[in-house]
RNA sequence: GCGCCCGUAGCUCAGUUGGAUAGAGUGUUGGCCUCCGAAGCCAAAGGUCGUGGGUUCGAGUCCCGCCGGGCGCGCCA
């Protein structure tokens, strides 16, 4: 419809570019949008307006050349001119109506369309280390990529979804430690636990899992393990600094320790326990969530593929890297950055930084025409870094954009719930799922952009009344659902061409508000996805539900006249149809009966 | 201190490449079920769009300053 109004405009200046009025080299882009008001007709555009300035004519003199010149369309019952020089295009029921036959056909299939034209999109998201289950931060950053993911597949492009799966690192060796200890305090070793060791409960599950299966093989002495260590920082509850010393170091060393006194086998054994088992409980916890990823890159794999020292060797030669305090230095300040980073700490260990750019490169060397990352906001000074790496190593880097997703704040009774990493009490996200449900956190997490703090109610989220927008929208579908039963209960017949045949009974303002509403679900689902933004198409499903229970409040379907009950029955279906195809694409089930 | 994000109704938030009279939900007040699901609908009230300038036919939207909030500024991830 949009692109149909479109093309009469550009006919319509054909005949001024002609003669000379306005510039014919270049075709412009024709500004066309939905009026907010009816009055304003159904489209405006502001072209006259635009062009008024090249052409050296006065907006409305303009328009009135172009409407002049329009020609004539069957879906246009009238044009008019408006304001400084708006151009408002009135359309015939019968174009409006026209929608309900498509959605029908096309169903599931209504609102997508080929736009992407199969370019591949690589989605990376959640990537949360392996150190732990999910808590609530990630659940929105999984549900916005994955929300993302989905629109940008329903416009036409091959999306591969995939999650990076930080098991090389520091951390994990840290989290082997960390469940080594847990095991030895349930031996009955006796120590203080390293202040930047892993502190949640989920370390003591896994060591006492341990301890079941293989006993004491893994025992040493505390006295033997703490031995002549760095000092760790030790703070009181207040958290104020109580021994000074250098936890990082402290915690290094334990690592080491770990390796030498268990030698590699076991440590390795110890290590991969930690690892597999967080890496399926995530996968798991995702799963459920309705989150499915196409690949889970390693990046471990990635290392011993050589892959970074690779990387690393090509910034080395292209001159971007040095050597100061005898750690290695990226030169990303020569792009952008603020400063130069470490790639190479200097005791010989990569940073985290060094596998992010060879994983970057690898990602545009698999051929991907387009890479998204989604983060969380707080590593949003990591971007110009990224960005500078791949610049340095002749690639675009506008081919990679980062999605920046903001914290989500639980609340409680009206309270905000407290959240603490450190002391592992955080709420996970499947305590969330199990709490909320799937649908309504799944929903809530994608309704606000996600460069916005996000306040979770989660109250709100568990109300089943009209409060409760996933409610609310669920109880619209289940409602035609509802009125299908009705209509086999009472015996009534049904003709889908009978109703296609007489859609032009559908005449009611709240039949023609409706129709206006299910029209706008393709161009919702193309805003939303090229922008990334989902919270548009929560928005608008709340809104097409509001029409609808509008219209049924004030209409009845079931009426005795067949060929009116017909059409009714088509709009309501098509209206369920556009919900549940909207639903689909956030994740969120769309029920028969509530 | 520097960088990024945010500031719109009491509260939570939309606001389509700059467009016409700034919109929802919630809360408050008052209505609507002999009728397909009241898990719903309707109405009223509620605003110097943080603030001061600038750009132009036109600014909530773009630019600059200031105020307020969040985040980031490590050989941590």
């Amino acid at each position: 419809m949009k692109t149909h109004l479109q093309n009469l405009i550009a006919q319509a200046l054909q005949p001024l570019q002609r003669e000379g009025l306005l510039p014919s080299a270049e075709r412009p882009v024709i500004p066309l949008e939905r009026t907010r008001d009816r009055t304003h007709g159904d489209f405006a555009s502001t072209i006259a307006l635009a062009l008024a300035k090249t052409a050296r004519r006065k907006p409305r003199e303009l328009a009135e050349r172009i409407v002049a010149a329009l020609p004539v369309s069957d879906q246009v019952v009238k044009v008019e001119i408006a304001g400084p020089g708006f151009i408002n295009f009135f359309l015939t029921p019968a174009a409006y109506q026209a929608v309900v036959g498509e959605i029908l056909e096309r169903r599931e299939r209504f609102g997508r369309s080929g736009l992407g034209s199969g370019q591949r999109v690589q989605v990376e998201f959640v990537s949360a280390n392996p150190t732990g289950p999910l808590h609530v931060g990630h659940g929105r950053g999984a549900a916005f990529g994955a929300t993302v993911a989905n629109l940008l597949e329903a416009i036409g492009y091959q999306v591969h979804r995939e999650y990076y799966v930080n098991d090389a690192g520091r951390q994990m060796n840290i989290l082997a430690a960390s469940l080594w200890l847990r095991y030895l305090e349930h031996c009955g070793e006796k120590f203080r636990f390293p202040s930047n060791g892993y502190r949640g409960e989920y370390v003591r599950d896994i060591a006492v899992q341990l301890y079941i299966e293989h006993g004491g093989a893994y025992v040493v002495s505390a006295r033997q393990i703490f031995r002549d260590l760095p000092q760790d920082e030790i703070r009181d509850g207040n958290g104020d600094v109580v021994t000074p010393g250098d936890k990082e170091a402290h915690i290094d060393a334990l690592v080491e320790r770990a390796r030498v006194l268990l030698g590699e086998p076991r440590y390795r054994y110890l290590f991969e326990l930690g690892l597999n088992t967080i890496l399926d409980d995530i996968r798991d916890d995702l799963q459920q969530f309705g989150v499915v990823y196409d690949e889970w890159y390693s990046e471990r794999a990635l290392a011993e593929s050589g892959a970074v020292n690779k990387t690393l060797n090509r910034l080395r030669d292209a001159g971007y890297v040095y050597e100061q305090d005898g750690a290695q230095w990226f030169r990303s300040s020569a792009f952008g950055d603020e400063k130069d980073r470490v790639v190479e700490r200097e005791n010989g260990q990569m940073t985290y930084f060094a596998s992010d750019i060879a994983y970057h490169l690898e990602k545009f060397e698999r051929g991907f025409d387009w890479v998204i990352d989604i983060w969380g906001a707080d590593h949003h000074g990591y971007v110009p870094r990224v960005k500078a790496a791949l610049q340095a190593l002749g690639e675009n880097p506008d081919r990679l954009d980062v999605l920046l997703v903001q914290f989500a704040i639980l609340y409680r009774h009206g309270e905000r719930a407290p959240m603490s990493t450190r002391s592992g009490e955080f709420v996970t996200l499947r305590e969330l799922r199990q709490e909320v449900g799937n649908d309504a956190a799944r929903f809530f997490y994608v309704m606000r952009k996600s460069e916005q703090h996000l306040d979770f109610d989660l109250d709100l989220a568990k109300s089943q009344s009209k409060d409760n927008p996933v409610y609310y929208i669920q109880y619209a579908h289940a409602r035609v659902s509802s009125v299908l039963k009705q209509l086999r209960e009472k015996g009534l017949p049904r003709d889908e061409a009978r109703g296609q045949a007489h859609l032009a009974l559908l005449s009611e303002p709240h039949e023609e508000a409706l129709l206006v509403a299910l029209s706008r679900y393709p161009e919702i689902v193309e805003i939303a996805a090229l922008d990334h933004e989902p919270h548009q198409l929560a928005h608008y499903l709340r809104e097409l539900a509001n029409a609808f229970h509008t219209y049924y409040n004030e209409h009845r379907v079931l009426v005795d006249d067949d060929a009116l009950r017909d059409a009714r029955l088509n709009l309501s279906l098509a209206t369920r149809q556009v919900i549940s195809n909207g639903l689909a694409l956030l994740g969120v089930s769309a029920p028969e009966v509530m």
